[in-house]
DNA sequence: TCTTTGCATTGTAATCATAACAAATAGCAC
DNA sequence: GTGCTATTTGTTATGATTACAATGCAAAGA
């Protein structure tokens, strides 16, 4: 695991290709399981022994403010964050917590617009909640 | 203000009417800010001085659970509640911070299933997020 | 190679929303 | 009025996130 991929895309968006910066960027690129903060920080403390969790936090904020990744908000206890930038909704599961991207292919589901009531649309999120697929068939 | 008709809603779904109860209702009825349950104890402190705000985070998780109300987690920071209960989208403005209800006319900009990936869906939450139309016309 | 300089990281302590809990209270049946 | 149960209350605990000050590090120049 190299990680040139990510040094790459720092240096691109003038961020200085520091080691937690490019682990933490690479973690969001390999899971797509939304981790929080301190997910990413437990998975990552082996490979980085003296990371904190605050350079997770920061770190994370940063990523945020530079469009590299998003938080969801779902959870009413704690942000998760997702490495996929492209638009797309998110499915959370009552049972087991987890919660799946949705690959919406019917675009008219999407609501998308630059103005609605006034208001200058910059961001667009959406997410259903209900039981998913696997716990469904756990319950039968 | 007699809150005849909350009394009424909350007998109507099992729940004894108790003062507390009938006045935090009353206010979700008549306020659409979307307040936090710190904003509804602050602002029904003078009319109810014995409150706790202990009893106003119990009485919104009992409303949510009977879907007389429901919790919106747009805000990194506190949830809020609406009492509205009729599907609609919301809009936060990252300027001031204000959050508004969204009348999308246009049933297609809603995503709406019962199935999707093979999850089941019970609930269906959108926002957007950008600059409300009243910071915009003060930016100018 | 040795400093200097500025940014990055770290650990600790603070903050703040929310929940847990036990004691006090109120409403109702008898 | 007495007793019972549900409700409310105040206090305390929890847990996520942030503030802050101190340390570390890497590039640039002497």
């Amino acid at each position: 695991m190299e990680s040139i991929k990510e040094r790459e895309e720092l240096v691109m968006h003038g961020i200085s290709p520091s080691r937690p910066r490019v682990e933490i960027l690479n973690y969001l690129h390999n899971n797509f399981t939304h981790p929080t903060a301190d997910e990413i920080f437990r998975d990552l403390r082996s490979k980085v022994p003296t990371l904190s969790l605050t350079t997770v936090y920061n770190t994370l904020k940063l990523f945020v403010s530079k469009g590299m990744c998003q938080s969801i908000t779902i959870n009413e206890k704690q942000v998760c964050y997702d490495g996929q930038t492209i638009e797309h909704g998110h499915f959370l599961c009552s049972i087991c917590g987890k919660i799946y991207d949705i690959k919406d292919n019917e675009e008219q589901n999407k609501p998308h617009k630059d103005y609605m009531d006034g208001h200058h649309i910059t961001e667009v999120h959406y997410y259903y909640k209900g039981v998913c697929a696997e716990c469904l068939s756990s319950l039968s």
